[in-house]
RNA sequence: GUGCCCGUAGCUCAAUCGGAUAGAGCAACAGCCUUCUAAGCUGUAGGUUACUGGUUCGAUUCCAGUCGGGCAUACCA
């Protein structure tokens, strides 16, 4: 429709000799303002030296479009002009979500394009736990979101299993194995203090005795600890629905060589200088940075920097279109550090897109807790789900947008599990298949409706017209959420879909046995937003219950 | 101290390159079930968009400053 819309107002600024202007459309809060309006007479006014209403005028006087489409194009309040879609327009939706079924909103945008997602990438010291979740959630959305605007996506978790928390974490096992023989062993300061340390400890005790004790290096404790740990995320993950294509480890860089070689690049360049022993990366001060970074530590150890920066030359040179990165705020500036690694060694950064969300700070009534591995006693997003469920995990993490700082109330997310936004959704897909399956008893054969058959002049309340209005936007809605990496689009736009079904539910008797045309014709509108609702579910990756 | 992010209804959040009377859900109040699921619908109330100034036809949005919160300022990741 906007496309349509920029054709002829882009003909009609031809015919006027006006100055090529790009047209942007809204969609008007108000139904008295149109379907959609344009301010592009109130941008001229300035380059024109004429007021926008004069212009809006000229404009609409040269506008050739068909009446079919669209009824009536009006200029209002300061030079906004508004185009009015005619209601028949809206019906041709209807057959149109029935051949497109599951399909129905892709968009072919960015179609033999290729995308990485590289998103959770916790190491495995531990199992997730609930402020993970944002991000377990927000990446799962935001991939299915990429792949309905036509990009081929993969996901991809990337672990530094060369780092130094991993090897906190080995020497944690390590003092756990040991305390099973001297329990005054003493553990390290910094140490992962969770029970499930002691677990990992317990399977190497059955395993190999006390054979370990005065082991060569932690090598063993750390494998254990990374296989046990893995599995215990990857079950986390599996709950959620969410499949890595990719893992992605650290260690890979060491073996093939691409450490040193960045390395070297960096140094042939000249981008780099020893003090104290380290190798410093220059920073440059008017990109924003105040100082320069350690890139290997004085140990020979590189910081994680550099496998980062390795890491990201290899998805560039695996030749994606779009490589997109999810991290915590808390990587907010190193991020820039890594990008400014990979740029100053020539490499183009701008198919990169990096999106950083906020932290959640989780509460139960008046009391905020921390989310730690390091301590005992942590609330793991297993514990949400099972506290809240799945569906209400992912939709909670993903109804907001990413920016923003978010209170987890798990009190409230608990108390008011059935009042929980999602249910408003899911509802209305319950609704609809609860008039399906009458229809199936008292309307056999419905299935079979030809909808070329029926008279769509039948189809004239407001309720009615608003849903398909509504419903013939999701290809839009999609792309558009896509185009902004912001799944949260989707639900906002699906809260409008329901919203609209419940309204047309509540005026409209759908099954009337004294009007078998008029019902045919409800019931396709019923498909029709069963199908946006299962295709909007699909995205932001939350379940389609049949009856609740 | 410095850098990044945020501040919108009692609570959690929306608001499409700056657009028309700032919107939803929850909580509150008043109505609606002999009819396809009331986890719903209809209505009421709730706001100086933290504050101050600036830019312009027009600012929640852009700029400057102030206040408040989060994150980062490591040879952890």
């Amino acid at each position: 429709m906007k496309n349509y819309l920029t054709k002829i107002i882009g003909d009609a600024f031809l015919k006027l000799n006006y100055p090529d202007k790009s047209i942007h459309f809204d969609k008007p809060k108000e139904e008295k303002f149109g379907d959609y309006s344009t301010n592009a007479a109130m941008l001229l006014a300035k380059d024109l030296k004429s007021p926008p209403r004069k212009i809006a005028e000229e404009l609409i006087h040269n506008l050739e479009y068909d009446k079919d489409v669209i009824s009536k194009v009006e200029i209002a309040g300061a030079g906004f002009i508004n185009f009015f879609i005619s209601g028949n327009y809206f019906k041709k939706i209807i057959p149109e979500i029935l051949t497109g079924k599951n399909n129905y909103g892709r968009s072919e945008v960015f179609k033999n394009k290729t995308a990485n997602l590289e998103w959770v990438s916790a190491n495995p010291t531990g199992l997730l736990h609930a402020g993970h979740g944002r991000q377990v959630c927000l990446g799962k959305a935001l991939a299915n979101l990429l792949e309905w605007t036509g990009y081929k996506v993969t996901r991809e978790y990337y672990y530094n299993d060369a780092g130094n928390q991993m090897s906190v974490m080995a020497k944690s096992v390590y003092a756990r194995y040991m305390q099973i023989f001297e329990p005054e062993f003493p553990f390290p300061e910094e140490g992962y203090a969770g029970d499930y340390i002691k677990d990992i400890a317990q399977i190497i005790y059955a395993e190999r005795k006390d054979s370990l004790r005065n082991p060569e290096n932690l090598d063993i404790f750390k494998e254990a600890g990374e296989n046990y740990n893995f599995k215990l995320i990857k079950n986390t993950l599996n709950t959620l629905g969410v499949k890595h294509d990719v893992f992605f480890n650290e260690t890979s860089l060491y073996e093939n060589g691409e450490i040193n070689r960045t390395i070297e690049e960096f140094k042939s360049k000249g981008l780099t200088y020893e003090e104290e022993g380290a190798l410093w990366l220059k920073m440059n001060k008017d990109d924003g940075f105040q100082k320069d970074k350690v890139i290997v530590k004085s140990s020979g150890e590189p910081t994680y920097r550099l496998p980062d920066i390795a890491y990201h030359l290899d998805k560039i040179k695996r030749g994606y279109d779009l490589i997109v990165d999810i991290f915590g705020s808390d990587h907010g500036d190193t991020y820039k550090e890594v990008l400014y690694g990979i740029k100053s060694l020539g490499y183009d950064v701008s198919s990169i897109k990096v999106i950083i969300h906020q932290m959640v700070t989780f509460k139960t009534g008046n009391e905020s807790f921390k989310m730690s591995k390091r301590s005992d006693k942590s609330y793991y997003l297993d514990d949400l789900i099972n506290d809240i469920g799945a569906d209400a995990t992912q939709f909670f993490f993903v109804m907001r947008g990413a920016n923003t700082h978010l209170d987890f109330d798990i009190e409230l997310a608990k108390e008011h599990s059935e009042k929980n936004p999602v249910y408003y959704l899911q509802y209305a897909y319950a609704r609809i298949c609860g008039i399906l399956r009458n229809a199936d008893e008292n309307f056999p054969g419905y299935k079979d409706i030809n909808s070329d058959d029926l008279n769509f002049q039948l189809i004239n309340s407001d309720s009615e017209i608003n849903l398909l209005k509504i419903l013939s936007d999701f290809g839009e809605e999609v792309l558009n959420a896509g185009m902004s990496y912001e799944p949260h689009k989707i639900i906002t736009y699906l809260n409008s879909v329901a919203e609209n079904f419940h309204r047309f539910y509540h005026n409209n008797r759908v099954l009337d046995p004294e009007n078998k045309e008029l019902s045919e014709l409800r019931l396709l509108i019923c498909l029709c937003t069963k199908q946006v609702l299962k295709n909007g579910f699909d995205i932001i990756g939350i379940s389609s219950p049949e009856r609740m």
